[in-house]
DNA sequence: GCACAAAAGCAAATAATTTGCGTTAGTTGG
DNA sequence: CCAACTAACGCAAATTATTTGCTTTTGTGC
């Protein structure tokens, strides 16, 4: 599937990949994620059914290509002043994002996809911004969980709630951080 | 959906779940999971397609109600020796368990689900086997980790890492209840 | 045993998916 | 700039899956 990866830009395939895109994002917002049919799509991207159909295969595989690219940050973290505070701040609202509704279900498509691609880029793009955290932490020599610790005992917990459903108290993952920072301290 | 969760055992209801339910792990075994559809269940489980489609919807919910019924554990986490040793020993179980083929499929399917009953039923299981666990230090008192502290630094970070592809390591586990033990003796 | 209700079977109608083939748009080499 | 060339798309027919109305069966309670 060469068309997934790097379509040139400004392109026919490109062209239609974005209609498609955006017909799903269109219509996830509007009903309900039971009732969006593959047909439904290629009518409101204006593209035949097969050409859906071929290029992505089925409706699971379109939802995950969708969800990852949706899930691809746009910036870097903000900065808000030490590394600490940067990766609180950043943490706080990337479990936000991730426990709405939109944001479940995104995770959700991105994990039932059979191909692997698109939960790959997922955890990409996680690591990709602790890893500007992790720099940035040790540019100015602040003593910072590594990549590891960060997902295992950090994320990882965030991510199980949301997926099973476990309640996710109001500074919980405040706490989580603390956890992970207080290591130092011991 | 009254079917799904207590028929009457030896009923008609009864037999048809698990003449279905029996079918899908057959297929399942058998064949690739993106070749499974309802009517080929139907036919190996002898009833029609519509019983199938009017008592679970489609097919990944079947799907998801048929891994949440193989994640129920059928014994109490053996007693190996010390609540640790236990709790070792059902742990790395578990993991292998998930992280083989079939469990990550099964916790795919459970979680692809939009009906959150699955989700909900795997998530109590574990919980019920940890209780076990916890409830064993407690009345041999020993110290040891509570519910969410075994949620959140043990399971969280091997269930992430299946799902997410993540490599997970000889002796990761170990790894991480040593650090959850751990935090009793500094 | 009889009446009732819940769930299954059957079959027709609808909708989605697959596929073969012709067409178009973008790319490459002259 | 123009002529092949190729990848991706559109179209439509064939196949397959899903929905649905109605009938029949099966188990339950009286």
């Amino acid at each position: 599937m060469s068309h997934r990866e790097n379509p040139r830009p400004g392109g026919r395939s490109a062209r239609v990949q974005a209609a498609v895109h955006q017909s799903v994002r269109d219509i996830l917002a509007t009903m309900d994620r039971t009732d969006v049919t593959i047909p439904l799509i290629a009518q409101r991207a204006n593209v035949t059914p097969s050409t859906i159909y071929r290029r992505w295969g089925d409706l699971q595989e379109l939802l995950a290509d969708v969800a990852a690219a949706r899930l691809r940050p746009e910036s870097e973290p903000p900065r808000i002043g030490s590394a600490r505070e940067d990766l609180e701040s950043w943490i706080e609202q990337y479990a936000d994002e991730m426990a709405s509704g939109v944001g479940r279900q995104m995770l959700r498509d991105v994990l039932s996809s059979t191909d692997g691609t698109s939960v790959e880029k997922c955890r990409c793009y996680m690591q990709q911004q602790l890893a500007v955290l992790i720099a940035r932490a040790e540019k100015s020599g602040e003593r910072f969980p590594d990549l590891e610790e960060l997902m295992d005992h950090v994320i990882s917990p965030i991510i199980y709630r949301i997926l099973f459903d476990c309640p996710i108290g109001e500074d919980y993952v405040r706490e989580l951080i603390a956890k992970v920072m207080q290591k130092f301290k011991g």
